[in-house]
DNA sequence: GATTCTTCATAGAG
DNA sequence: CCTCTATGAAGAAT
């Protein structure tokens, strides 16, 4: 269970800063033994929690966002008192997810506490006519200044906020693309400027007040965020709730919200923006902010005011800060990688003189222990072992390529930790292998004749006609809408092959890696950071019929049956709730699928994948090379942000104790 | 409350 | 590469 610890009588007992080696939940104790008045957890939370847990057994992404969606009511000063019980104490934004569900779920919609920005019934003759005050909006949106912890989160928690934190972001990345993509529509090819998605998607979300952790100011981690996690846009942390300000590298609870008086950090971004820094991972020399020009110069002496009597308050009251970096990073969108790094305790702060002769403040950090390893340290170290592979790991790596140049990209095969070399022993299959009358249908013929590449807003498109009137795809091939089927352009199309609508028929983009570990057998890592929706491979293998299966020798077990994949496209890119307006095309469906895969001589990366019920990659149907709707190629995309190195898991839909990779690979 | 000020963004142009 | 500029949004301060 989750309990929240208030920090707002810290005034009372202020602490000796000593330098601390202590985890996150020392650190809790630590303030327990500060504050005399430590506020009990609230009964009712016991109580509430499973309530919660079971409202999000069945979420989906329509259940998210109902229909009748959040418009605030005009005048929130004359809004009915909140009728929420113990508010102080509970964990509201625990409580403002549940609700949001439980409103989308059952349609019926409860007053709640209009600070938490939760659903508030509003009449729709109301609705119709009014446009909300902004400034009354201004204030239903300001962010809480109550300083809590989070503590003692169960495993089950862990993966409940997880989960609403995955969805959040997957909302934020469709609305911000899709926002290009509609942008660019509009304009044609034109040049100006390019729709910042970035500001639109959280614009939108926070109008639906869907930003998280707004009721609460938390010190410490933010549920649902682990380390390593990778952002590419600030307003997205502004979003989760990791770091509030759009711009600024401090983010603290302003003289005006605190209960003391006093201001106090809660996280800080280091991105390279003060020549003062002084960044060696486990250790930070950071420097606050003010003093600079436009041009970001040191032109005056800072003050030790804002941020940096904030961070200088945090350091006395011994509070712990989150730290995000910002790299820049090749090859990813927007040209920039914001990596969350755990947190660190503020042990000194000085006044110096810096390089540009000026004075500014100055704070060293140092990371606390028993953290999982530095996110950043990780994206470091594989770009080290993109550029020089083995310099970087001599010895563990059993291929260089698995796949014997049969894909575009190598796959590499590591095993550092026994002499299991079983992955060598397969013939590697590059696309799988379908029965030939799979390609003998009369639609086979069908494709587009758009000579100068495929254009979505023409209705000349006929493969934009067959995936309901528009592309899959962005421009970069990222998935905007998980759908039953997508069908990419083929053989018979007129377009060239840099068209858009060609995306998973032209394979690996990233470096992936066959690794071995203790916990979990064989399984999949990229060296390359994959961003949410793009593709990453396909799984292979040899298509039998139900009668082949049926008489195959083999065990059953060793068969993949893609129809106990889970259907995760499902909660991919579906905005409809978001857009009141948006227009659902329908979508064509396939039957069923009916057909095993013969995984036991012939196979390709995938199925050496990790189940989990919480996976960060998906299946999603795509036809290319033929339109026989029994056969789709299962193609495997990114569900979430993926940093370099971190394990793939796909969900194989079957109970936890029987993994398809167990049964095939081990 | 409304307005001003500040800010370790972003995208594109030169 | 770099440097510069326009646009922008949130939150803190006033």
């Amino acid at each position: 269970m989750s309990s929240v610890v208030p920090l707002q009588d810290l005034n009372l007992c202020p602490v000796s800063s000593t330098p601390s080696t202590s985890t996150a939940a020392d650190a809790a104790t630590d303030t327990a033994l500060r504050v005399p008045k430590l506020e009990p957890v609230d009964p009712s939370f016991a109580t509430y929690l499973p309530q919660q847990q079971l409202q999000l057994q069945e979420p989906t992404q329509d259940a998210l966002f109902s229909d009748s969606t959040p418009e605030l009511p005009l005048d929130l000063q004359n809004a009915p008192p909140p009728q929420i019980p113990d508010q102080d104490s509970l964990y509201s934004e625990f409580h403002r997810v549940s609700e949001l569900f439980r409103a989308a779920l059952n349609g019926d919609i409860e007053v709640v506490d209009p600070d938490s920005r939760a659903i508030v019934p509003v009449s729709s003759e109301e609705n119709a006519i009014v446009v909300p005050r902004p400034a009354a909006r201004k204030k239903a949106f300001t962010r809480s200044g109550e300083l809590v912890r989070v503590t003692d989160m169960s495993m089950k928690d862990q993966l409940l906020f997880r989960d609403v934190v995955r969805r959040t972001r997957m909302v934020y990345d469709v609305i911000r693309i899709q926002a290009v993509v509609e942008e660019e529509r509009r304009r044609g090819e034109n040049l100006g400027r390019r729709a910042r998605g970035d500001l639109r998607a959280a614009s939108l979300m926070r109008e639906r007040g869907l930003w998280l952790n707004r009721d609460k100011r938390i010190v410490g981690s933010i549920p649902g965020v682990q380390i390593g996690d990778m952002f590419f846009f600030r307003m997205e942390l502004c979003v989760v709730g990791l770091h509030g300000q759009p711009q600024a590298g401090i983010d603290y609870v302003p003289i005006s919200q605190s209960s003391n008086g006093e201001p106090i950090a809660t996280s800080i971004i280091v991105s390279g923006g003060y020549e003062d820094d002084e960044d060696a991972g486990d250790a930070i020399v950071y420097t606050g902010h003010g003093g600079q020009d436009k041009l970001s110069r040191q032109c005056e002496h800072q003050k030790l005011e804002g941020g940096n009597l904030a961070m200088e308050r945090s350091m006395h009251y011994g509070i712990e800060v989150r730290v995000i970096r910002g790299f820049r990073y090749e090859g990813c969108i927007g040209h920039k990688v914001y990596v969350y790094d755990g947190l660190y305790k503020i042990l000194d702060c000085w006044f110096d003189v810096g390089k540009s002769g000026f004075g500014v403040y100055k704070y060293k950090l140092l990371r606390i222990e028993g953290q999982p390893e530095l996110g950043s340290a990780i994206l470091k170290f594989a770009q080290s072992l993109r550029t020089n592979l083995l310099a970087t790991r001599p010895s563990g790596y059993v291929s260089l390529d698995i796949s014997n140049k049969k894909e575009n990209v190598a796959v590499l095969l590591f095993n550092d930790i026994d002499n299991d070399h079983d992955p060598l022993y397969y013939e590697y299959l590059v696309g799988t292998v379908f029965p030939p009358h799979a390609f003998n249908q009369t639609s086979n013929g069908t494709g587009c004749d758009c000579v100068s590449g495929c254009i979505e807003s023409s209705d000349s498109c006929l493969c934009a006609m067959k995936n309901g009137g528009e592309f899959a795809y962005d421009q970069n091939g990222i998935l905007l809408k998980g759908k039953p089927v997508i069908f990419e352009c083929g053989p018979c199309c007129a377009c060239p092959p840099s068209c858009r609508n060609r995306v998973t028929q032209k394979g690996l983009r990233s470096r992936l890696e066959v690794f071995r570990s203790r916990e979990t057998g064989w399984g999949v890592r990229s060296l390359d950071l994959i961003q949410a929706g793009a593709f990453i491979c396909e799984y292979t293998g040899v298509v039998l019929t139900r009668e082949q299966a049926h008489i195959f020798t083999m065990n059953g077990d060793s068969l993949i049956y893609p129809n106990r994949f889970s259907e995760r496209w499902a909660e991919w890119g579906d905005l409809s709730q978001i857009y009141s307006d948006y227009a659902r095309p329908s979508y064509p469906s396939i039957p069923p699928l009916d057909f095993a895969m013969d995984v036991s001589r012939m196979r390709n990366v995938a199925c050496y994948m990790s189940h989990s019920s919480s996976p960060n990659v998906m299946v999603q149907c795509v036809f290319y090379d033929h339109n026989n709707v029994m056969f789709p190629h299962l193609m495997l995309f990114a569900m979430e942000n993926i940093p370099p190195l971190r394990e793939l898991s796909l969900d194989y839909g079957v109970a936890d104790e029987w993994t398809g990779k167990l049964a095939i690979c081990n």
